[in-house]
DNA sequence: CATGACACGTA
DNA sequence: CGTACGTGTCATGT
């Protein structure tokens, strides 16, 4: 133990140990989604985290090196020569663990032209002089020598980084029989195989141990070489250059310039909320509570952020409310509390003042008016709310901001959007939440209207922080798109219980059929749902050759079976194929029919915030993934039918819209001649990638550009091309090469596009929806190039996403403003499915047409098909 | 009972 | 080594 009066100065190598991490970790374990290596950073920071608990440093700092070069490679080019060449995947670790290190607030140090171990050294001696315990950290054997009654040295043993070996002067003593400032001598003498340092032949520790014992010091052993006898003393003699070529290079300096003492190392708060980004970016959860315990932080949800005084609220009735609005009448922050979907309360905050009452009939009554004029109202989260009062037969008026969507819009990427996320990020503040894990909470939930009043405050923070044309996304766009989305989720869509089921009973039935066919061929049952399983039966049993690797194994996905049949065709593959398909069709069918409600309609939630490119997702159930590749699984499709009361259904889809949107933002000639001439798409770009005729061009030709300018959206790679097309790397190449003489601007756009994302931070749609992307200058090669991909797609993508929610919320306007029944019901991102009401086909889909093609002005026309059916499948054209 | 991995459906 | 999503199943861990 330290004496605990004095302060206990930490340093650390954290190259070295982080090396040593990296071997011992299995990578198979330690690797995110986004194919980044993570385990010589989780193996470091576990490490860290260990430490700290075990020493309770109360000052740190942890040394890098910074490359190979260093003044010991400067005098002896051959120095640490024979070290094979650091892995990449271990290098890539590096900056991410520094960025670990720098949310933890552990200062991280590096120095040009010196190791790592210099700077430790350097360190140590400085806290040594001025009263510190100091503890080194280091898997370098040269740091032995700076081991003092003050300096202890903690050595990772040969078990791996979870023990550290203690050295004091008394246990260096017992393991290598001298003083540790003798240990460099020794060194120098015996060489260090590891540094590329030889040193003198056929004298190990014992032999070089004893002659200093004799001689006392390394000098003078060296003077009096020719007093020993034997081989070994000739080989003295003979290297006796060498012995002082490694003395040099292994002394550590003590006097590097470093821009801080130790002083300056005093441990500092970790920054919560950065910890917590870098670690779910880096997928460590077990670690999270251990590196806020090991630092005293508070956990998570246990920010230190400011516990505020809420004004309290007045509980009104409905005629006290009623005088109350009337003499408020600026904009307020709104929120009705819900029980599932019915209104429970509606609490208001306008400035400080706070009011809140039970709804019911009377209340609903007294704020009816208030709510469907045009006065500014502030919500968290309207949608839920708004249907609620749409279902009460209040329309909302005034809807004026939304702290979630505006939340959202600032940092796309953060899935986890509430209030009191919101609250704590932008206010500082900790909103007031009931422990609902205690029956009887101590603490007391904030009221509705107190919950109105911290979103008005987050309301005024945010708009502060957006960005005009942000703000324009949020005004213009988001909010009208709201209220229509409310709508149509509470309109739904028809299904047919009865088609679903017939269909899910003959899908069973074959799955059922073809497993038993399948076990007769392999000879016993196995769960053909899990992979597990199937790898058993395929590469043991079967003795298939090896897919590609996945974490836990092998892969078994579709492509990979498809190319083992191709490879060597077996029964058992078609089969599992066939069951796969099946069953996956039949899980899908069987999710709906249980989504249908007693009105015999499936009524999803689009999530607004859902994408970070600006599109919406669908969730219970999704209604946006529904099959319609093959014929079968058009059959789940057709099970969605026009409703009772309703003539038609109506779909709308935009063609090609997202390489329309390339061509007026590369601004192509070639691709909006394209566009302008009438001629199918692939077509024409096939024959003029090609040199053919429009009606030479060959479905195989087809294909080709067709996969090639949809790829191209996504930042796909002549490898990929390759892949895709099952053709050669070289023609792929071939392939984008001549695509990019005839389309050179889209490539010239794309580089330009990623490029000014790089020097902004964000990429921005048409219309000023913006998307951040730190990573694009990670210098982390993986993390890098994804970044890249997303941020050449997001324009693209977002652009797309921003033109349908114009589309949608116009149509629903005119729809609503020239009285007609019809109603969209679905958005699929680039299709719409509209209800039409009896009689009214000819205006729903003159405003549809209109409203579609009309939603921006691009350089090339935004095409729209309609088709008209009394289900889905038949509505498709 | 919650979570991760895998597989697979859509634009 | 192609973007953006959601969901079901199996296997595993608390």
């Amino acid at each position: 133990m330290t004496d605990s009066a004095k302060p206990t100065l930490m340093v650390i190598d954290g190259h070295s140990l982080a090396y040593r991490a990296f071997f011992a970790l299995p990578v198979e374990n330690f690797t995110t989604k986004d194919n980044q290596h993570t385990n010589a950073i989780y193996g470091f920071l576990s490490m860290l985290v260990n430490l700290l608990k075990a020493e309770k440093p109360t000052h740190l700092a942890i040394a890098f090196d910074t490359s190979r070069h260093s003044f010991r490679t400067d005098e002896y080019a051959e120095y640490k020569a024979t070290r094979s060449e650091t892995p990449q995947e271990f290098r890539g670790q590096i900056p991410l663990l520094q960025d670990c290190l720098a949310a933890m607030s552990i200062p991280v140090l590096t120095k040009e032209t010196v190791e790592a171990d210099d700077i430790l050294a350097t360190l140590a001696a400085q806290g040594a002089d001025q009263g510190y315990d100091v503890l080194v950290v280091s898997g370098d054997r040269d740091t032995i020598q700076l081991v003092t009654d003050d300096v202890t040295l903690l050595y990772p043993s040969v078990q791996g980084v979870s023990q550290l070996k203690r050295y004091d002067p008394a246990a260096v003593q017992e393991r290598y029989g001298v003083r540790p400032e003798q240990y460099p001598d020794i060194a120098a003498l015996v060489g260090e195989t590891s540094d590329n340092l030889p040193g003198v032949p056929k004298v190990g520790e014992k032999t070089a141990v004893k002659w200093l014992t004799q001689f006392g010091t390394l000098d003078e052993l060296l003077e009096r070489a020719d007093e020993i006898k034997g081989v070994v003393g000739g080989n003295l003699r003979e290297h006796i250059d060498d012995v002082r070529r490694n003395r040099r290079l292994n002394r550590l300096l003590r006097d590097v310039e470093l821009p801080v003492g130790p002083s300056e190392l005093a441990v500092a708060p970790i920054d919560a909320q950065a910890v917590r980004d870098i670690f779910a970016r880096l997928e460590f959860r077990t670690l999270l509570p251990r590196v806020f315990e090991a630092t005293n932080a508070e956990e998570p949800h246990e920010d230190p952020a400011m516990q505020v005084v809420v004004p309290g609220a007045d509980q009104l009735d409905a005629h006290a409310l009623e005088e109350w609005i009337a003499t408020h009448d600026g904009e307020s922050a709104l929120v009705l509390s819900l029980v599932g979907s019915e209104l429970q309360r509606i609490g208001i905050a306008s400035g400080d003042d706070l009011v809140e009452a039970d709804w019911n009939d009377s209340v609903r009554d007294a704020v009816r008016d208030w709510l469907e004029s045009e006065t500014p109202v502030v919500m968290h989260d309207a949608k839920p709310q708004v249907k609620a009062l749409a279902s009460a037969g209040i329309r909302l008026g005034g809807l004026a901001y939304d702290t979630s969507l505006a939340g959202w819009l600032l940092r796309p990427s953060f899935p986890d959007k509430s209030l009191a996320d919101l609250v704590d990020r932008y206010l500082g503040e900790k909103l007031p939440e009931a422990d609902p894990s205690q029956l009887v909470p101590e603490t007391e939930g904030a009221t509705p209207a107190q919950l109105a009043w911290f979103i008005r405050r987050t309301a005024d923070a945010l708009r502060d922080d957006l960005p005009d044309g942000v703000a324009a996304v949020l005004n213009d766009i988001e909010l009208p798109s709201l209220l229509t989305l409310a709508d149509m989720e509470l309109a739904g869509v028809a299904v047919s219980h009865e088609k679903l089921a017939s269909f899910s009973a003959e899908l069973g039935q074959r799955a059922e059929r073809i497993a038993q066919e399948a076990f007769a061929i392999i000879g016993r049952e196995v769960n053909l749902g899990s992979p597990k399983q199937l790898q058993e039966v395929l590469f043991e049993d079967l003795a298939l050759p090896k897919t590609r690797k996945t974490k836990t194994g092998y892969s078994t996905d579709a492509a990979v079976l498809a190319d083992l049949q191709e490879s060597n065709p077996h029964p058992f593959l078609d089969l599992l194929l066939q069951h796969r398909e099946a069953t996956k069709l039949r899980q899908i069918i069987e999710s709906l029919d249980a989504a249908i409600r007693d009105d015999r309609r499936i009524h999803t939630t689009y999530v607004q915030t859902g994408s970070q490119t600006g599109r919406l997702s669908s969730t219970d159930p999704n209604l946006q993934n529904i099959p319609v590749r093959t014929e079968e699984s058009r059959r789940i499709r057709s099970a969605f039918e026009v409703g009772d009361g309703y003539e038609t259904l109506l779909t709308a889809d935009y063609s090609q819209i997202e390489m329309r949107i390339m061509a007026h933002l590369s601004g192509d000639a070639g691709l909006i001649e394209a566009f302008n001439s009438g001629e199918d798409l692939h077509r024409f770009i096939g024959a003029r990638v090609f040199g053919v005729d429009p009606a030479e061009v060959t479905p195989a030709m087809r294909t080709k550009v067709k996969a090639m300018s949809y790829g191209l959206v996504y930042g796909l790679s002549a490898f990929g091309l390759s892949k895709q097309l099952r053709i050669e790397q070289s023609e792929a190449k071939q392939l984008m090469l001549e695509y990019f003489a005839r389309f050179g601007a889209v490539r010239d756009y794309l580089r330009a596009s990623v490029l000014a994302a790089k020097e902004v931070g964000y990429t921005e749609t048409i219309f000023g929806r913006r998307r951040p992307f730190p990573d694009l200058t990670s210098p982390n090669r993986v993390l890098r190039e994804n970044a890249e991909r997303a941020a050449l797609n997001a324009p693209i993508q977002g652009s797309a996403a921003d033109i349908m929610k114009i589309a949608l919320f116009r149509i629903h306007a005119d729809l609503r403003q020239r009285e007609l029944r019809s109603r969209v019901l679905l958005q699929i991102h680039d299709e719409l499915v509209v209800e039409v009401a009896e009689g009214e086909w000819d205006a729903t889909e003159e405003i549809v047409r209109t409203r579609m093609g009309g939603a921006a002005e691009l350089s090339v026309p935004l095409d729209v098909q309609v088709g008209r059916g009394d289900n889905w499948n038949d509505a498709a054209h």
